[in-house]
DNA sequence: GGGGGCTATGGGGGG
DNA sequence: CATAGCCCCC
């Protein structure tokens, strides 16, 4: 018996000092304050490991992770400590396990639970529609700083009410030209109740008001259930979050078993509302706290600590704390300027090369860094043009394409037929003559009646032709709704993609994007078929449900982290932002200049560049063994050359752990010769627009245009006509145009030039 | 009502 | 540079 016992508290021989304690002090409020690469993964899954040995049910801990990857890979190291109970361990972001309570719970609080997650481009449409509604201008109006307007009203727990109220939000709007915020505010929450659906904040704030109004004392459930709590991230968490956790731990007798890790120096999403003061208001919130530092990196080598160390520094407000290493190693960290952006590409690929050679590199441990995605190009261009496998993170995801969004948006209304960004994207979807003049009647009805366009449809007035389409789309839609009562999800979608037309349309198009598209929506189909055969119960799907509401509801949170499907040995190109959590052995970190890291929009707030500054030091701290930083002289921004100075940054780290710059280079000394073709891998999505020289370009007559030419586009380049329909549209492929050669330009307004 | 070309405009990070 | 929305013609 108690050798069973010892075995199984092995791992705590595998904790430092300090990472023990803070595993084995499993009751009342604990933060760890985690310096980057100080094993907090390993604490946070040791002690839930450790606290499931000492008697905890599984189910009783809600463990809460940036990513549900991150929460993924928690379960499967618990799952090597414990087995496979730590299946029914809570673990997941904060938007996903509310999303799951949430499904159970809102008819509670006058949601359906079917309810629909509202993407940020659906937000952005509802806000949209209001703005027409009341004749506001989309240009002083803009939809996007609207929406996180609200957004940080709902992370503060600020009502349209009370925003109506709060001066010093109005005078901000005011000073934006934009007094009206709080109106769209309150239509807008009004729009999403009428649309049965949910933005993601709401899901945070529907959470918690489901616990803060306790119908059918509902909180007592989820308070004896949660018995602990764990946050990792916490510097990350907003006001509401940290709202929704604290009613968690606030009843009479309560253990508030809550364990909080995180970094302030490592806090870099105020923008949507995350809080530093979460961390200094814990210790007040709660009473004898128990602090844990743990302060010794094991990640990286000396050089990169103690650059790191150097530049937070130069952050004011700061927890106490010293990041150390005992990790030696001569690699100085390198600074690479260049003369443009695609040099800063080219060099970069260079060194990978270099890397790769010098020290036996995998893909795998190289990461490319950047502030913003916009800049991935040009490193896209150049590790594809040294054959070098890479996956971009971030950016465009599978399901936010077109044809993904169309028959996901059947899916939803067949869920949720009070779904109006569902509807409108899908009325007219395959064309079925429903136009704009229609669409406008039913926008019109529904507001006019507070009621979803759905409900609208039997009621429009308009002629016979129009009101018997309207009813064939009823018509589909009512069946598919009878079909996703008996069947899976599967099935019900197949059924749709039938039923809808979006099939037919597909398979008509024969152009090469539209067998993309056609690919893209197998593909959608092959995932869900595998939702369904997956007998593997996962704790969040304990019921084993297939339906296609369940899938609609899997796929909403999903980002593009969440699933690294197929190529495992690439390159990793992301966003600072997106890096957070990850480490490599070699780490570029590229475009360090002024208005750029730090972003121009932060130049003139010192705390945003403080945060700034903060966002540099979790890149820099990705690294392991080689940092390489870039900066160049001029690039191409929006369209524009742009002259930039180096970071401030990169002066503010500590010239002893700086190997001293490296000269510009010219093109043709590479540092081993031509690089190796090394694997195949996928082709640029999106391939640069061909240069054409607009000199000496002279457009012939249209008429003397006929099929088999060769002619010049000022745009596309040169191209063959394939052919010349009835109507005078030619049909012509661009050699240059890799992604979608084929393009049909109407001859009468074309201007090509006969080549021969 | 539908489609494509053209013009003006904005421009960060993400669940 | 991307793209939303305008505008024009079928």
């Amino acid at each position: 018996m108690s050798e069973i016992i010892e075995k199984s508290f092995a791992y705590l021989d595998e904790l430092n000092d300090v990472q023990r304690k803070a595993v084995e002090c499993i009751s009342g409020p604990v933060m760890v304050i985690a310096g980057p690469g100080s094993g907090k993964t390993r604490v946070l899954t040791y002690r839930i490991a450790h606290l499931i040995n000492s008697g905890v049910a599984p189910w009783q801990i809600l463990s809460l992770t940036f990513t549900n990857k991150a929460a993924r890979e928690m379960k499967e190291r618990i799952e090597r400590v414990i087995g496979q109970r730590a299946n029914k361990i809570w673990a997941g972001t904060f938007h996903s396990l509310f999303a799951r309570i949430l499904r159970v719970e809102a008819h509670r609080i006058d949601y359906p639970n079917d309810f629909t997650i509202y993407d940020a481009d659906d937000t952005k449409s509802v806000i949209k529609e209001i703005l027409k509604t009341m004749s506001l201008d989309t240009k002083v109006y803009n939809p996007g700083t609207i929406r996180s307007r609200i957004s940080s009203a709902k992370s503060n727990l600020i009502t349209p009410k009370a925003y109506a109220r709060d001066e010093e939000l109005l005078q901000t709007d005011k000073m934006n030209r934009m007094p009206l915020v709080h109106q769209i505010y309150e239509k807008y929450v009004l729009k999403c109740m009428r649309a049965g659906a949910m933005d993601f904040d709401d899901l945070l704030l529907q959470m918690f008001k489901l616990l803060y109004q306790n119908p059918d004392n509902v909180k007592d459930k989820y308070q004896r259930q949660f018995q602990h709590v764990l946050v990792d991230e916490f510097q990350d968490t907003n006001f509401l979050q940290y709202a929704i956790l604290k009613q968690f731990m606030d009843y009479e007798g309560s253990e508030k078993n809550i364990c909080i890790v995180g970094d302030d120096a490592q806090s870099i999403y105020s923008f949507r509302g995350a809080t530093i003061e979460n961390i200094l208001q814990f210790e007040n919130d709660f009473a004898d706290v128990q602090t844990f530092k743990l302060e010794q990196n094991y990640r990286s080598q000396h050089h990169i600590v103690e650059a790191a160390n150097g530049i937070i520094g130069y952050n004011k407000k700061q927890i106490d704390k010293k990041i150390w290493t005992d990790r030696t190693g001569e690699n100085k960290i390198k600074i690479i300027k260049t003369v443009s952006d695609s040099e800063e590409g080219k060099r970069v690929a260079d060194l990978i090369i270099e890397q790769k050679n010098r020290y036996g590199l995998e893909n795998q441990q190289i990461s490319i860094l950047y502030r913003t995605n916009a800049q991935s190009r040009v490193f896209e261009e150049n590790l594809r043009r040294y054959n070098i496998p890479y996956r971009i993170y971030g950016g465009m995801s599978f399901y936010q394409r077109k044809e993904i969004k169309d028959l996901m948006s059947y899916m939803r209304l067949v869920v949720n037929p009070r779904d109006d960004e569902a509807f409108k994207r899908i009325i007219n979807y395959p064309k079925r003559g429903i136009g704009n003049t229609t669409v406008t009647k039913l926008l019109q009805l529904a507001e006019d009646n507070q009621i979803s366009l759905w409900e609208c449809l039997p009621h429009a007035q308009v002629t016979a032709r129009t009101e018997s389409l309207l009813a064939g789309f009823a018509k589909i839609i009512a069946e598919c709704r009878v079909k996703a009562k008996e069947a899976n999800a599967y099935d019900t979608a197949h059924y749709i993609a039938k039923k809808s037309g979006i099939m037919t349309a597909m398979k008509a198009d024969k152009s090469m994007e539209g067998m993309g598209r056609l690919e893209n929506i197998n593909a959608l189909l092959d995932g869900m078929q595998e939702f369904v055969e997956d007998d593997e119960v996962e704790d969040d799907n304990l019921d084993n449900d297939k339906s296609l509401a369940r899938y609609l509801q899997n796929i909403a949170l999903i980002t593009d982290a969440d699933d690294d499907k197929g190529e495992t040995n690439v390159v990793t190109l992301m966003s600072v932002h997106a890096a957070k959590g990850l480490e490599f052995k070699s780490v570029f970190v590229v475009g360090l200049e002024e208005n750029l890291f730090p972003s121009f929009m932060s130049l003139s707030d010192p705390n945003q560049i403080d945060e700034e500054r903060r966002l540099f030091y979790v890149a820099i701290t990705r690294a392991e063994e080689y940092l390489t930083l870039s900066h160049s002289n001029s690039r191409y921004q929006y369209g524009q050359m742009r002259f930039n100075d180096p970071s401030r940054f990169l002066e503010e780290i500590p010239p002893e752990n700086v190997d001293s710059i490296i000269p510009i280079k010219k093109e043709s000394d590479s540092p081993f010769g031509t690089p190796k073709i090394l694997g195949n891998f996928k082709p640029l999505r999106r391939a640069p627009m061909p240069k054409v020289n607009a000199a000496g370009f002279v457009a012939n007559n249209p008429k003397e245009i006929k099929e088999g030419m060769k002619v010049m586009h000022l745009k596309f380049g040169e191209g063959k006509v394939m052919k010349i329909d009835e109507r005078q549209v030619a049909t012509i492929h661009f050699k240059e145009i890799y992604d979608s050669p084929e393009k049909r330009i109407m001859l009468q307004y074309a201007k090509l030039q006969i080549l021969e």
